[in-house]
DNA sequence: TTGTATGCGTTATCAA
DNA sequence: TTGATAACGCATACAA
């Protein structure tokens, strides 16, 4: 098998102990042997079992992370905030991506929970109530983006409404009444939240309130293509659209050009999270900066306070912004 | 602390042995004690430590992946596959992104050594001469989009030189004859081979061979709408480009509507990847698939083959192939 | 300064 | 069918 401490301290002539001690902390260990020990497991090439380590220690230091099977741009971002404060932290991340159903979700939790200090689970759905059988009592968890009176963990979520609500509001300072909506279905929370600030900004700003003007679609491209049909079928038709996504918004801009019309003088348009791509594509999408990277590292930082005891779970909310660039009618900012 | 095997045995009142008979392969245990165990774990709430197991079993049934900092759409389908076939298979990922330097990457590898089964490294850099001495004698490796004869590794990569020739000469078939290329980068292994197809077929379709036809990116998006301004600066100026990969090509078609231009007609445009995104934009991006998902695929069923040393160390490719959509011309497949 | 011995939670071997 | 116990590799309390 693998070298082991003991293959060290033969090679060394000294006693396991001792070369643990030259390892770690190096505690009071004479100069000469050190560098006996050291010298020797380089030599073999060694490098310590860290299951072991982690049997003894009881802690893993690894960060069992879910992720639903959705919009890549957006959890790649999160991807980056979590692995990066990780990193600094000396954890490890225990990624499993790609699950939409809850059972295999579950089935996935199960087989984390003996491997990992805690969890961090971006659930949108509304309902977890299973994982409150789920998850052993002292097991510190995250969720991310999910709706905070439900649980007693701790949640971390960006503050959508308002995020909505700016998005609206602006699309009325260009002057338009008539804005639709196109949701990101109604068992996500961040897409209850979200239609939730249009509701309050069309009503806010006397805009024309009707239910015909709410979409529902899901936070896919195709989603957001799809609806471009039903939107150009509306009488009278919309002036501009909230897309709860940036998502949708590409796949709306994609469905506009086939149809052979352009934003934002056909339709002006304002989208949600502010992905990479929004800066990329033409024109450029007005959207709603949502702090992805921050939530990872948050989420990270929450976490690992839970897992050192010096926190109890508390609900937190990220600030949003609008950036303003073409496809809404303004000039794009420089 | 958790709950221990230890716990489960007093509540059922029976030995460790017993009830670990009962929650592995339920060997021969009279179906009575069967029960009462079972009971006894389940109201405990008792999880297994994986870490106690890992250590006994001598497999941690968790892969390291290392994958670098760069174009998340890629990344994000490689990893889908990684993801579902590790699932399938048992196994967990042990992820880390976001790293660009050699020594950052080196201290993680040196992090996940003691923890893992075996690593799968995406480090498209020519040289990794590093990993000889980093990586103990019996881990198993795979190395994704590397070069090949460099390694005593497993390897595995697309067939860029087949995939790019195969784009050029589609642009051939255009009516074009002065392509330009936009390479990735003269470090980076996939964007040479690249480099290499494009050579291969403008000399082969009796181009026009140009030095100055060969603009150097970087494979990000912002190189892509950087190099417009200077595609555009050429005299005579080309009427068509391969973009050796999608992000950059997604960056060119920003420039190009900054200029106030637009493919195929002022420029024909093919990329590279297939990423979803190409499908969205306007107009759509002609691209060669790269089967990313199935990258990440193989690279795990190679990976446990190695593992369960029933394989060893050999070199595989996965084809490409041309889609045609709007950017170089064609009218878009259906 | 160094060595011996114990325990972390499991599974498997051997006896009973 | 069940129980006592050794071993996995490491870190530490205690002894020397």
């Amino acid at each position: 098998m693998s070298t082991t401490i003991q293959d060290v301290a033969d090679r060394a002539d000294v006693s396991v102990a001792t070369v643990s001690r030259v390892l770690n902390g190096s505690d009071r260990v004479r100069e000469n042997t050190k560098e006996t020990v050291v010298e020797a497991a380089r030599s073999l090439g060694y490098h310590p079992n860290e299951t072991a380590r982690n049997l003894r220690a009881q802690e893993t230091r690894m960060i069992g992370v879910l992720l639903p099977n959705m919009h890549g741009e957006f959890f790649a971002q999160v991807t980056r905030g979590l692995d990066q404060r990780a990193r600094e932290y000396g954890h490890h991340l225990l990624v499993s991506n790609s699950h939409t159903q809850e059972d295999e979700a579950k089935s996935v939790i199960q087989s984390l929970l003996g491997r990992v200090d805690g969890l961090i689970l971006l659930w949108p759905r509304l309902s977890h109530d299973f994982l409150g059988d789920l998850v052993p009592e002292g097991l510190p968890v995250v969720l991310l983006n999910t709706d905070r009176s439900t649980s007693r963990f701790q949640t971390l979520a960006f503050d959508n409404h308002d995020g909505a609500y700016a998005a609206v509001e602006h699309l009325a300072e260009h002057g338009h009444e008539r804005i639709a909506c196109l949701s990101g279905g109604t068992q996500n929370f961040d897409a209850q939240k979200r239609l939730a600030g249009y509701r309050a900004a069309v009503a806010d700003h006397d805009l024309i309130a009707d239910p015909s003007l709410e979409i529902e679609g899901d936070f896919t491209r195709e989603a957001g293509r799809a609806a471009v049909e039903r939107l150009l079928n509306l009488t009278p038709r919309p002036t501009a659209l909230f897309a709860s996504n940036d998502s949708m918004a590409l796949g709306v801009l994609r469905g506009l050009h086939e149809a052979g019309l352009e934003a934002p003088d056909d339709l002006a348009l304002v989208g949600f999270d502010d992905i990479p791509m929004a800066h990329y594509v033409a024109p450029s999408l007005t959207t709603v900066h949502a702090p992805m990277k921050e939530l990872g590292e948050r989420a990270i930082e929450r976490l690992l306070a839970l897992v050192q005891g010096d926190a109890s779970p508390s609900h937190h909310t990220l600030q949003t912004r609008l950036v303003r660039r073409e496809s809404c009618g303004c000039t794009p900012e420089p």
